[in-house]
DNA sequence: TTGAAAGCGCTAACAT
DNA sequence: ATGTTAGCGCTTTCAA
């Protein structure tokens, strides 16, 4: 900043070739770092750029290139810690392979996603890292689109029925129907799971869901009823437990029927939250009146009271590997196999024997 | 996707205008939406460029406008659920305002910031919001260096000492007094405060702190002791409280005093949750052998147990209001008058009487 | 309203 | 190793 002119535009390769007294080109390769340079030329041009205060142009280096070290990211909440923890992970990846992370959040509306997707693909980014929408019913050309333009896409957390690409998640069922199992073990017969997934009520089938997650929890938890000769009840399936109001909503539905829940299950911590809320509003008391599991083991888990039991899954790795894998891909390498990626039933004090 | 062609390279201005019958600089302002068009080649050009799958190239768009509508943000952990509704706010706005977010964590570190500042400025973001690194010490030239260059430049929770730049954020002092003397009231003498904050050992006075919000917070506690006549500790300000790790040291240095700390006062989320696990771990129970007090008020606070004291900010708010004025700073406007952000002191269960 | 042509700042191909 | 000359896909003069 010691010197810089009064210029109001930024120096270029231009700028800087004059001041060292050499060729656009040479300029631009010492500054670039590729072709052949000498020692000699490298050392003035560097020098000329520092006293003008030179900044390369990236916009103007992709635009030849073609490549934007870009990797486009849309989750569905910024705002939960599963998506944060995921980017995270996402971010130290990148940063460490030198690419940049544009965020985009599509409150799980398929809409704002297909535009998140539109802007990405305009700004020629180099791969798109989605958890797409939860809805199960729709197709989704604007992910088709991706790959069409020859974009890497990798799924996060959930996979979409018309299309084959890499999904970056875990495999709930076995974790799901061991939690089943356990609480079915503990004498609960009447078992709720609360998902935010947008579908149709009333729940009928697991095919409602498509090939998400909360399929495979609902699978993992109709395979314990069936082992343990329980009949399963479709109805304690809750969806849309968008926010508190659909959540207080669902309460009410649940607590409202002859033969209520004696345990219920939430699909991530946000829905807990508020779910624990209005426990609490109806003074039931966990575990003793109710038992209560949830998806991701969060720090809070453990120092609420009782503490929490629940699902856990590596959610930092995931979002680690999501964006080694994309970048591989985007580079052509071989992003080897799949890691497996382990969830596993925590239990804490929330779970309990069924009340009498 | 009908009738894409074989052709491996995305159709652009060029090829619309040719499909278009019109010159290449028309078919432009018509894509574009600059410039006079008559109807008649407007329609043309529409359907021509959807026949191709025409997408602008927003990276040569921005090369000759100057302009990317993008927005820089950089924060210190994105898993903070802190900075995830900051971010949250940011985005809400940004993308109400067409302005696209690229994202950077600087893990609390000035050289990570500095790089994501340099990456961000080379991208050609219009502008950068940034909760700097909590260094009281260092001067900021990669600060200055944004406005240098002619970018507009925001700060988020922290100021800094070097530069007059607009900064969101509240003004702790007032809460943090007040939380102090309920505090005091209650009988307690021995008031300890953790902070992750990077500042030598010990604590010696506010000014340690630069012009940050933990200085505030302190300057507040102070204030409330003066008030109450009371001798005030710095050494029970405890910074850099980075990780668990330092966290159960600066536990273990709290007990091991002959006069041990009767309340504490977490700085942010994070800590606090691993304070708790401290605490429960040398079977301190809350409140009865310890009060406690955290910063930004979420959620869970209100189902743990006992529910938590928090001093509530409105963080969300503030990350819309970020969003807000970095952009009217762009275009120029004027942002009008910085809203005054409320902070409260929230009562809860996790405070009570000094034990005897 | 339209078109031709000149850039934006860089990389890439081709000379030398 | 260096310089010359084209572009990348768009916006922007400047004429017509």
């Amino acid at each position: 900043m010691t010197s810089t002119n009064m210029r109001m535009k930024a120096p270029t390769t231009a700028d800087v070739a004059r001041e060292a007294k050499v060729s656009k080109a040479q300029a631009a390769r010492a500054l670039g770092g590729y072709g052949a340079v000498s020692e000699e030329v490298m050392t003035r041009v560097q020098a000329a750029a520092e006293r003008l205060g030179y900044r390369p142009n990236e916009l103007a280096r992709s635009m030849n290139t073609g490549r934007s070290n870009t990797l486009g990211v849309i989750v569905g909440d910024i705002e939960n810690p599963h998506f944060g923890l995921a980017l995270r992970g996402i971010s130290d990846v990148a940063r460490e392979a030198g690419y940049h992370v544009i965020l985009s959040n599509s409150d799980e509306q398929v809409a704002i996603e297909q535009e998140a997707v539109r802007v990405m693909l305009e700004k020629r980014v180099d791969g798109i890292i989605v958890a797409p929408c939860s809805s199960a019913a729709s197709h989704n050309p604007h992910l088709a689109q991706v790959l069409a333009e020859g974009r890497a896409l990798t799924l996060f957390d959930r996979a979409v029925y018309d299309m084959d690409v890499e999904v970056i998640g875990v495999d709930f069922t076995r974790t799901a129907q061991q939690a089943t199992q356990e609480l079915l073990e503990a004498g609960h017969r009447r078992i709720a799971y609360v998902t935010s997934m947008n579908c149709a009520e009333p729940y009928r089938s697991p095919e409602d869901m498509g090939l998400t997650p909360v399929a495979q929890r609902i699978a993992g938890m109709e395979q314990a009823f069936r082992v343990a000769e329980v009949p399963f009840a479709p109805t304690l399936i809750k969806p849309n437990a968008l926010d508190d109001a659909a959540v207080a909503r669902i309460v009410e539905e649940l607590f409202a029927d002859a033969a209520p829940p004696t345990a219920v299950i939430a699909s991530d911590s946000l829905i807990a939250q508020s779910l624990m809320r209005e426990f609490h509003l109806r003074g039931l008391r966990i575990p003793q009146d109710l038992s209560f599991v949830m998806y991701d083991n969060f720090p809070w888990t453990e120092i609420v009271s009782p503490p929490l039991s629940v699902i856990a899954q590596p959610v930092y790795e995931m979002g680690c590997e999501a964006a080694r894998r994309i970048i591989a891909q985007i580079r052509g390498q071989d992003p080897g196999p799949m890691p497996a990626f382990e969830t596993r039933y925590i239990r804490r004090g929330s779970t309990g024997p069924a009340p009498r």
